[in-house]
DNA sequence: GTCTATACGCCGATAGAC
DNA sequence: GTCTATCGGCGTATAGAC
């Protein structure tokens, strides 16, 4: 039984409603009913809804990076290690049908509302997008490996946001069979 | 010289700023503002704002209807009217590099807010699946045309949040290469 | 058909008691 | 560190004059 803080209470409880919700549309008084704690309790803990924000995609990044590292002890070969990524789409499947991908639909928002943050959101993609590039230059694919990267990023991205709109599982299966035949043209060995 | 009713320069206006805003963060005031008519004057040509959104959503679904026809007209083959549709990436470059794919970012935005105009939003897009179906159908594809046009609409998604995200013209063009490449593969003649 | 005035609630944020 | 009380502003929506 793991205790934490309010402060990480609050970071988890944002974290998902901004996701769930929307950021622009979660109020202090979503968040403080989430964590039940009082909404002014808050301004102990960050001084803005723009600090809460910092630190969930701040609490964002750090996940990614534990989850990437997992993926560096679970997989074997780059392309294996690709496919983990790729996995994502099945192990997140109930919440991108519902939800859309947390971090494509963070960013659209953050720029629709002109918000400072932006860059942060898109430093999220940065990291898989650095990731996936290193592991096709692993792969053979020195030459091109930052354009196969971001091919996989932007696939997995309309992938999500089709399957959010439609939601049809034989879609979503249809489109994960495709990627790893792809894969598999892309990087021989293995 | 057209003259627009009051009706329609709300719709125009409230278009345009859901796009380039949202939905949500968009207020009765800035489309008023956008008009040029006061706060009060709407409640005598929409009820709520969600009837204006569903205006907004039907406005958009004749556009697209619009649009198609036009490619109809100007292409005179299957092949060449779904590169119609790819070249939107192109045609729309500046907005969407700024706002995203105004169809995937509105439906994804109904969705976060478990919005009743979700379905509508959704009915946009498939517009453009039944259309580009037909295409394929019509190249010879017949068997597989539905999975066929599923898989271009989410590559422009794909395409389009990631080229709002990173805002690289290499990347975009790098993409619709390939997308023309992969389509000339999918339909030989021509 | 357009306006002003206004109702009423929720928003983010602050002050200060405990 | 948590609470209650409260502020000023903006949100949608309504009523009613012109």
């Amino acid at each position: 039984m793991t205790k934490f803080s309010t402060r990480e209470k609050i970071v988890k409880a944002a974290d998902q409603l901004f996701y769930e919700n929307g950021f622009d549309h979660t109020s202090f008084a979503d968040v403080a009913n989430g964590v039940g704690i009082s909404r002014g309790n808050f301004y102990h803990h960050f001084k803005s809804k723009n600090d809460i924000l910092g630190a969930v995609i701040e609490h964002r990044k750090q996940n990614t990076e534990k989850m990437i590292d997992g993926w560096e002890m679970d997989a074997n070969s780059p392309k294996d290690r690709i496919k983990c990524y790729i996995n994502i789409l099945v192990k997140n499947q109930t919440l991108i049908k519902e939800f859309g991908c947390p971090v494509g639909t963070l960013t659209n928002e953050m720029a629709k509302l002109k918000h400072a943050s932006a860059k942060d959101a898109t430093a999220i993609f940065s990291l898989f997008k650095s990731w996936l590039t290193k592991q096709f230059a692993e792969s053979g694919c020195q030459e091109n490996a930052d354009k196969l990267a971001m091919h996989v990023l932007s696939w997995s991205q309309g992938t999500a946001t089709m399957y959010n709109a439609f939601k049809d599982d034989d879609f979503l299966r249809n489109e994960l069979m495709q990627i790893e035949d792809w894969l598999d043209k892309q990087i021989k060995e293995n």
